[in-house]
Order: structure tokens, then C-alpha cells, then sequence
DNA sequence: ACCCTTACAACAATCGATTGTCATTGGTCA
DNA sequence: TGACCAATGACAATCGATTGTTGTAAGGGT
């Protein structure tokens, strides 16, 4: 069916050893000039493809990365992918991309098969703050970059947004709108994600000088819009001051949020202002538009990707450190002055 | 490092063979019970997974599929994927995911790479209506499905939706809302989804008694928004009486056929009703909200997975024909009664 | 008591490519 | 002319698992 290096060998005359230095580029000064010719016109011929599968098992390298992702429906993901394909594909790799959605149990067991697949390194975009698989990848130094999201212990390189400027640019542009009563829906406590923004936000808060008892903040049980919305209704329902702008830990979150508002008879942005995280796609044309940071996915994956590679190729060994990729505000109509 | 068979097998006292007949369920018989038993032990304890790299080689089955889709970021594609993973993730099946971008030269080259990493099967999102890796993989007689897409000559099993019978529902719902011009904004004609689409609305067009002069149809260089806004204002800068709905190929589409109509001072669906295809993520958000057809993304992954599956697994040998999933018409906002 | 079957496990070949070692040839230099 | 060296390519071991073949001992039947 297809052809062999030992086809290929037979049909130029010479050892498959030979032929496999002829084929090889760093190894081709090893053959005269003569023999690599004949070697690649038949090998040509022939339509010769090695096979990875032997090639990696002699090599132990199968120039495949493994890819997780919590959820590629998610529509952080995708750029994120595309990122990573576009820098680790032109080198030769492929990637293997599997779905979590957020199980541990799913992420470890996923792991371990992508692991005896041999993938040379692993893009996470999947991580606990705490992560026995980061933990395991670590303990056995296999080549692998954290995305978007960071473990707690640094023990990968990690490329993400820089999210505590970004809470104090959301709060400090609220506060220029006029509100005081500023609330937060926060993401789950376990992802960094979820829980360096509310840190950010109680930080900013407190930096601002606003009443934290006025600020409040709710802790959404998944980063939805189903979960953002029950939050929401928490902070709504408390006694006291309603906040006239809430910072939601992402865009879905902040759907989730204005969706809540009619069931208290408010509407966005005349009686509360929502910003959200990412900026997934459309976020402009919903109703209304969403003021949101504008995360650089596709860069993160392309930065992820440049630092895994050069730790496979041995260039470089990278810090276990959170490189901060800047996220610009986007302004959109979820924002307004603060009511009187 | 990581143990091996034969890290297994000495330390179980037995020969390389035997640990793996032991090993392996299926001629697991052949060993004495408690042998098996022993070795199970030690390979536990040694935390032994066989690699997939050796296994492959030697049983020219990887376990892997390759997994073929124009582009990550147009959110009809992760529903099919996660639909594929969890069916053939179930059966051990890892995926290797690459973007083609709708380039022949790429998805040919990418197919290349695939297949030497010896995929036992392939589903493919990015078939032309001539597809030079359709041929390609029906000579080779390689198990492969597509889906969403499909290709002049049946040679591959295809899962698509039932398009035929959508463009006829929307014709006769817009009808019924009194439209009587009606044109159309198709997708790229190497397309399926653009030609068959195209030419089921010219059929519908006839089979309603409807004037095709006043229903023409303009070709979207691309399914994506800027395109569909390039034709529809072909559409709506000719000379005569203009439509007073338009059928777009797909939901990007029908979004550029909505921002094109404030150029023209018109509103949707006040002057002009849009249908959409595919229903992605958020179209009910959108303003105006777009009436749509509701592929059932997911389940289309999941049917495309199952013949491949059985094809792999020698099971069933498919039809090389197209299985048409329905898909409801969500009636939105963008669609009302034809203007007086 | 002998033959035959059965159960078991060791053995070895194999998948396809890579790579270090070794043998041969021809040429150079003293 | 003889020693030496460079160039070349054949050879063989290897990666790790699978699987058909072979050898051996125990047990059953007559």
C-alpha cells in the first residue's frame, strides 16, 4: 500500500541504513552525493512518507503536542487553538485536543493517554489552582505551558491576561462613570481565573477607597451565563443599596447578569453598568453590547506555543512564571453613568 | 523513566509475551490465572501503560483519527467535534484537529501529515464539492465520514442536514407571511452547502409560482459576514422593485445581510425579513434576534463518529451516500409580515 | 505403564525507521 | 612501495509491544 524506507532502499540499490541517512538532511553529508540523488528521485517516485509511528518510537519524539482545553464550545478556546497551531503545526507538530470540561478526574485520565501517545509537550489551558496534572507533568519535567489559566505553586510557565490591572482599569473607568456601589460576580474559586479577579477587585476596592460593604461580591458556581445569573440575583436581593454596576468574571458571567436585571425591573445600562472578561465573539452585536476586556487569545496561543517549542528543542528552558499579556478595555453600550 | 513491557516482565519472573498476552483481555486465556494475576500486580505497581507509538507499529492500528475542519473560530465547528471526541473518545480514539481555512493546498498537505501518523480514520468538515482528498482517501479505501459537507461524487458516508427540505420550509414560511419577492445570498458555489443550497431555492422559487425575476440570488465570495454584506447590497442596488426577504446560506451571512440594510435606510425585519442557517451560539441575542435553521451540530458529530467507528471497526461497511438530519426552523425576530 | 492431549510459558520474528560500528575502497604522502 | 586516512555504505542493534511457533511438563485415558 505504501512504500517502505526498506521499498525504497531495494528499488536504489542500497542498505535501508543508507537510505534513511540520504533521506535525512543532518545525516545526508554521511552519503555521496551520487547515492542521496538516486535515494530521493526514488523515494520521490515512490511517494515515500516515513512512518511517524516507528520513527517516534525509535526517536522517542512523535512531534505531537497535547492540547487541553476545559470546553472548545467555549469560545475563548478556538483562537487560543488556532495560536497554538498556527506557531507548533509549522514546525511539524500536531496537536491532539481534548475536552475536560473542567473534571479533574477527566483532565488526569485524558492526560495519561495523551502521555502514552509520547506528545512531546502539553499546552493546558485547563488548570486548577491546584492540579495534580501540572503537578505530575512537573514531577516528571515534560515540556509544557499553562494557558490562560495559572496554578497557585508555579511550577510551568504560564501565558495569561493581566488580570489585576485589568479589574483596576474596570473599577477605576466605573468610578469615572460615577458609581460607588460597585459588586462583583466572581468565577470559581479553584481556577485562577475565578479567583485572582475577586482578589483583584477586593484589592481595587479597598485601593479606591470605596465601602466594601457596598461592593459586594458573589461567587458564581461555574463560568456560565445559567451561574451568572443566580449570582447576580444574590447580590440583587440583599438588603440595602442595590450597586449600580456589577464586574462579572467573564463575558458569560456578564450575560448571565443582564439577564437577571428584568426580573428586578432593571435595565442595562440605565440602572446598572456590566463589564465582562474576553470579549468572545458577538459580544458587540448582543443587547446590549458589552463593555469587556478584549483578551488576546490568538497571541496567547501563538506565546504558548513559541515557549513550548523552544523547550522542546532544548533553546530555551523557561521560568515557571506568569507571563501578562495586556487586555484592552473595549467600551461598549453595558456602560454608562451611574444613576442618580 | 516511564516502565515497560519488559520492566513488567522481569520483575514478574516472566517473558516479555507472556506479560503481554496477560495484559491484553483478549488473550489473557492463554496465561495461567495466576500469572495473569501477578503480572496485573506489577504492572500496576510499576504504573505500566503500553506505548501506543510500539503498539501502533506493530499492529498498524494508532487509535488516532484525524479530524478535519476549515476553522476552529466559526463556532458551527466545536459542537461537531465534541460530538466526534465523545463517541470515539469512549471507544479509546484520540483526535489529531487541524484548521484547513477552506485552502485545497492545505487540507491536501495537512491530510499528508495525518496519514503518516497513521490515523485509522478521518472525518472530514472541509470537503469541496470536488475534493482532490476525497479521491485521495477513497482510493486508498481509508474509513472516512464527512459531515456538514459533502462532495459531488459520493465516495465517503456524509452527515449534513436536510437542505433541500429547509430552503423549501423557509420559502414557504416566508410566503406565508406574505413575501413574494424573495432572493438570496449563496455561499461559495465549491461548496455543497453554498450549491445545494443555491439550487434547492431556484427549485422552491419554481415549485411556488414565484417571479424569478424578482428573486434573484447573489454569490458570497465566503460564508462570513463581510461577504454576505458584499451581496446582499448587490442584491439591493438593482434597478427595480427590491426583495422583500432574503434566505442568506448561513448565519454569518444573514448578519452581513442585516448591516448592509442601514446603508439602503432600511431595518430588519421592518422592510426586510433575513432567515439564517445553522443557528450558532448567541443568534438569539443578536439584534435583531435571527430566525435560523438549528443544525444539530452535535448530533452530527456523534452520527459521523458512529460510522466511522463501525467502518474502523469492520463492524459495517457504509453507504457512501448523505444521512440528512432535520433541523427545526427557529422562528426569531428577524423575520415578520412583508411590508405593504 | 504408555501415549496423547492440554495448559502454559518461553522464544523469536516482526512492525519501520534510526544510528553507531565496521569493512572496503581508493587515494595521498613519505 | 607501504602505511595511513578519508569517504562510503553495509551491517546490526535498537525503540517497545504483539503474536505465531515451539518446547515442556503435568494430567487423563486405556
Amino acid at each position: 500500500m505504501v512504500s517502505t524506507l526498506a521499498d525504497v532502499a531495494r528499488a536504489a540499490g542500497v542498505h535501508p541504513g543508507t537510505a534513511s541517512k540520504a533521506l535525512n538532511p543532518d545525516s545526508r553529508h554521511l552519503v555521496a552525493a551520487l547515492t542521496v540523488q538516486r535515494v530521493l528521485e526514488i523515494a520521490a517516485e515512490l511517494d515515500y512518507q516515513p512512518n511517524s509511528l516507528a520513527r517516534g518510537l525509535r526517536t522517542s519524539r512523535s512531534f505531537t503536542i497535547g492540547l487541553l482545553v476545559p470546553d472548545l464550545t467555549n469560545p475563548l478556546f478556538p483562537p487560543i487553538v488556532r495560536g497554538v497551531e498556527e506557531v507548533l503545526g509549522a514546525a511539524g507538530y500536531s496537536a491532539l485536543i481534548v475536552n475536560t470540561d473542567n473534571d479533574a478526574k477527566k483532565e488526569m485520565q485524558l492526560f495519561m493517554t495523551l502521555l502514552n501517545r509520547r506528545c512531546d509537550g502539553f499546552i493546558l489551558a485547563t488548570a486548577f489552582r491546584h492540579d495534580p496534572v501540572v503537578e505530575a507533568i512537573a514531577k516528571r519535567n515534560i515540556p509544557a505551558v499553562l494557558v490562560n489559566r495559572s496554578t497557585e505553586s508555579h511550577l510551568l510557565p504560564a501565558v495569561a491576561g493581566d488580570e489585576v490591572t485589568e479589574v483596576r482599569v474596570a473599577i477605576e473607568f466605573l468610578i469615572s462613570l460615577g458609581h460607588r456601589r460597585i459588586a462583583h460576580v466572581a468565577g470559581p474559586q479553584d481556577l485562577s481565573t475565578g479567583y485572582i479577579r475577586r482578589r483583584a477587585f477586593l484589592a481595587a476596592i479597598k485601593e479606591k477607597g470605596l465601602d466594601p460593604k457596598e461592593c459586594p461580591v458573589a461567587i458564581a458556581s461555574g463560568f456560565n451565563e445559567e451561574a451568572g445569573k443566580d449570582a447576580s440575583k444574590q447580590i440583587l436581593s440583599r438588603l440595602g443599596k442595590r450597586p449600580t454596576a456589577i464586574l462579572a468574571a467573564n463575558d458569560q458571567l456578564a450575560i448571565g447578569v443582564i439577564d437577571s436585571l428584568t426580573s428586578f425591573g432593571m435595565k442595562c445600562p440605565r440602572d446598572i453598568s456590566v463589564i465582562g472578561f474576553n470579549d468572545i465573539p458577538r459580544m458587540d452585536r448582543i443587547n446590549p453590547s458589552l463593555t469587556t476586556f478584549a483578551l488576546p487569545k490568538h497571541e496567547m496561543g501563538v506565546k504558548a506555543a513559541q515557549i513550548l517549542k523552544a523547550w522542546i528543542d532544548g533553546t530555551s528552558i523557561p521560568e515557571p512564571s506568569t507571563i501578562h499579556l495586556e487586555c484592552p478595555l473595549v467600551i461598549r453600550e453595558s456602560t454608562g453613568p451611574a444613576p442618580a
